[in-house]
DNA sequence: CTCATCTTC
């Protein structure tokens, strides 16, 4: 199987050497501020603790040392809080002093003296996102300034979970001193000065306060991931630092990619920490395969088989995929009878409790002496999110399931992609975590340096960015085309973004911002869904309209698990709605908020196959929601349910939001046609759609198996007329010539009448 | 004939 063998270590992509590259940053030269003139200090007593007992009393901003650092740290009270530090608090900061960034504190001292601006690139293990926030805090001293220092994530958990582990590190309670603040859950106090948070929760904090003015000092960690919101943050706060020269940026990133980071940043300093890892060994096919499903699992059973002791990471595609690959890995290990293997999935969909069996111990070897061992067979979560210890092997299949977005056609969906260069690192790297590791490739190695491409593409350029736009709007960017983005957008998606804007009624002609835009950008959803929602008590119906917002902005709330398919059916339909599935779900919410499903909600949810854990998550944005649409004095009402225009008036709601995502169905059986785009699509199979709508609404376009629509509803098309004359203007010369312009001029005459009629 | 992964005062 294995072709050849390159050394992981030495590949030329393979690690950051320990570099420091100094560059012309934007510093601050005032020889009053020289950093250098604390080396001076060379008296440690001088320091160490004053009369007053404050270790930190003698520490000038920005001019301090590792070494006065140290002494503060060493205690024997908190430089921070005054009281006496614990016993742990020691133990771990002997290991904290034999982390990799620990023998470079002072080197980025210096460079974050002398620059506002600075690119720190450290591998995994290095210790970055625990301790250059501490480093900052030594130095910067936000407590007396009454700021903070932010570290942003792109993830909820690693906010959490690192906040966490720094308050232990500094002996303070999370949330005092150390906090984190994420959705719907904010751990910080009038005593914090150093918050973890999202990324995305930091950009939504810019929207109300641009300069950002809580913060002294404001950490991008993981930047090389390129979310949307570390994109969009980077260009803020490039021109942020501009404005306020007291704010200092540190970038932190983790790969090679870093010369482009300092580029950006106008040649900020660059400071590279080398990671802690094991080396990897890489082996390819010597052939391209045709079916990498079932290479993945030869090769899998062929570790198990020959290889010695360790446990294996499977890279596949989606949730589906995995379950079957391993049903079969269980069904071949126990026919061959091939020693003792524990497969686990590992995927997003799956429980937190779930996913915590992937760190079962592995099992025993058995009375043949052969090595029990675990497999675990994951989508890339495995990549970025979970990190597990013990894995020896990997099985790169060399794809992934990734984002694509068509701004021609207007949808965003998932496609089976090859990965980039980095990811397939990344994967190898997950080999290499407690002792040296093989990544078996199930590609050639011609094909990993001649067809994938180097990076991932940064989320931005994959995306529908309207509501970044309108996010870009209200932080009061004028000129999007010159906004300086580090990947911009192309400029037919920016178009597009403005032109949905510009119909939603959230931008004038001019481009300019308008109430309802205003209104709309403090909503955490896309902007047809916050339109819907603001405009649905004119429909009378903004509780069901409210309800409906949150069921969209979770993940399926239907479960239909592979060995109960037809059960799950029989309960969907129970809730079914023949108009539709927006319907449907509000029937399932309603259901979900009755006294009888309430008393044990969990079991509720098993017995209906609903997902619990979406369900409360939505019951949770819709509080949040809520809360938004009291203070813009929105009115909850609601149409009784007895009256004939209940669902009609929700329909109409709708409408007001999503009437850009409409499709007519074409006559003798041909598949239905989007409106303005005239791209074929066909419902979605699990739709509860019964009759077949002339016209309908959909939530979501998705190109998988087929052109899907998915979660539509049943319209009129006289609604579409009144509520969005200018998007059904069909005497626009833009308006295409065909079906639905006929449909939609017979329509419009039939409204004439009835009009006549009324008269 | 059925969706990767995150995320938003």
């Amino acid at each position: 199987m294995a072709s050849r063998s390159a050394d992981f270590d030495d590949d030329s992509s393979g690690r950051v050497k320990r570099v420091k590259i100094e560059q012309n940053g934007t510093s601050d030269m005032d020889p009053k501020k020289n950093p250098y003139l604390a080396h001076q200090y060379n008296d440690v007593s001088k320091y160490a603790s004053n009369a007053s007992g404050d270790p930190l009393a003698n520490f000038k901003r920005h001019a301090t040392t590792a070494k006065q650092a140290k002494i503060a740290e060493d205690g024997p009270k908190n430089a921070f809080t005054g009281t006496n530090l614990s016993p742990r608090y020691f133990s771990i900061l002997k290991k904290r002093r034999e982390l990799p960034v620990y023998e470079q504190r002072q080197e980025f001292l210096d460079l974050y003296h002398k620059s506002n601006v600075l690119v720190f690139v450290g591998e995994t293990g290095s210790g970055k996102t625990t301790q250059i926030p501490q480093f900052v805090c030594y130095d910067d001293l936000p407590q007396k300034k009454g700021k903070m220092v932010a570290c942003t994530q792109p993830r909820r958990v690693a906010a959490m979970s690192v906040a966490t582990r720094v308050a232990q590190e500094m002996d303070v309670v999370l949330g005092d001193e150390v906090g984190y603040s994420i959705r719907f859950e904010d751990m910080t106090s009038d005593k914090t000065f150093l918050k973890y948070m999202t990324d995305g929760m930091l950009l939504r904090e810019a929207m109300n306060d641009p300069d950002l003015t809580k913060y002294s000092t404001i950490i991008l960690d993981e930047a090389h991931e390129r979310t949307l919101a570390t994109d969009v943050l980077m260009a803020l706060l490039k021109d942020v630092v501009l404005r306020r020269a007291d704010l200092k940026l540190v970038i932190m990133s983790a790969t090679l990619d870093s010369k482009k980071f300092q580029s950006y940043f106008h040649g900020a300093p660059l400071l590279a920490v080398p990671g802690r890892t094991h080396p990897v060994e890489i082996f390819y096919t010597p052939a391209p395969e045709d079916d990498y499903l079932s290479a993945a699992l030869r090769t899998t059973l062929s570790i198990h088989d020959s290889q010695p002791e360790g446990d294996i990471l499977v890279f596949l595609t989606g949730e589906d995929e995995i379950e079957r690959a391993a049903a079969k890995i269980r069904a071949e290990v126990q026919e061959a009878d091939m020693g003792p293997l524990d497969v686990y999935p590992l995927y997003g969909g799956l429980t937190p409790q779930q996913q915590q069996k992937i760190f079962n111990p592995p099992p025993k070897a058995d009375v043949n002496g052969r090595p029990g061992r675990k497999c675990i067979i994951s989508t890339n979560i495995a990549e970025t999110s979970l990190t597990i210890d013990g894995i020896v092997y990997v099985v790169d299949t060399g794809f992934s399931k990734q984002k694509v977005f068509n701004p021609r056609v207007r949808y965003e969906s998932l496609l089976v992609t090859p990965i980039s260069q980095a990811s397939a690192q990344q994967r190898a790297g997950r080999a290499g975590r407690t002792q040296p590791g093989k990544c078996f490739r199930l590609y050639t190695e011609t094909s990993f340096k001649d067809d994938l491409i180097p990076q991932t593409y940064p989320e931005i350029l994959l995306s529908n960015i309207a509501a970044t736009v309108l996010e870009l709007k209200k932080l009061g960017v004028e000129d999007l085309v010159h906004f300086d983005l580090m990947d911009p957008p192309a400029p037919e998606t920016l178009m597009r973004a403005l032109e949905e804007l510009y119909y939603l009624k959230c931008l004038n002609i001019d481009g300019d911002l308008t109430e309802m835009g205003k209104l709309a950008s403090e909503y955490p959803l896309d902007p047809a869904m916050a339109v819907m929602l603001i405009s649905s008590s004119e429909f009378y119906c903004s509780n069901e309209i409210l309800s409906i917002c949150s069921l969209l902005s979770v993940p399926n709330i239907f479960v239909r698990p592979n060995h109960a398919k037809q059960k799950a059916d029989e309960m969907k339909a129970f809730f079914a709605h023949d108009l539709g599935d927006h319907l449907t779900l509000l029937n399932v919410y309603h259901a979900f908020k009755s006294d009888e499903a309430q008393e044990d909600p969990k079991q509720w949810c098993h017995e209906h196959f609903l997902n619990y854990r979406a369900l409360t998550q939505a019951d949770n944005i819709r509080m949040q929601l809520k809360r938004i649409m009291e203070r813009q004095e929105i009115e909850l009402v609601s149409t009784p349910h007895t009256s004939p225009k209940y669902y009609d008036n929700i329909r109409q709601a709708l409408v007001a939001g999503f009437f850009m995502q409409v499709a007519m169905k074409q006559s003798n059986n041909r598949p239905y046609l989007t409106v303005r785009e005239e791209q074929k699509v066909v419902i979605h199979p699990g739709s509860t759609l019964k009759h077949e709508a002339e016209w309908v609404l959909y939530n979501e376009f998705t190109l998988t198996s087929a052109n899907y629509i998915r979660t539509t509803t049943a319209v009129k098309p006289e609604w579409l007329i009144e509520l969005a004359p200018e998007y059904y203007d069909i005497e626009d010369e833009n308006f295409p010539d065909g079906d639905i312009k006929k449909a939609l001029r017979r329509a419009r005459n039939g409204v004439h009448r009835s009009e006549k009629g009324r008269k």
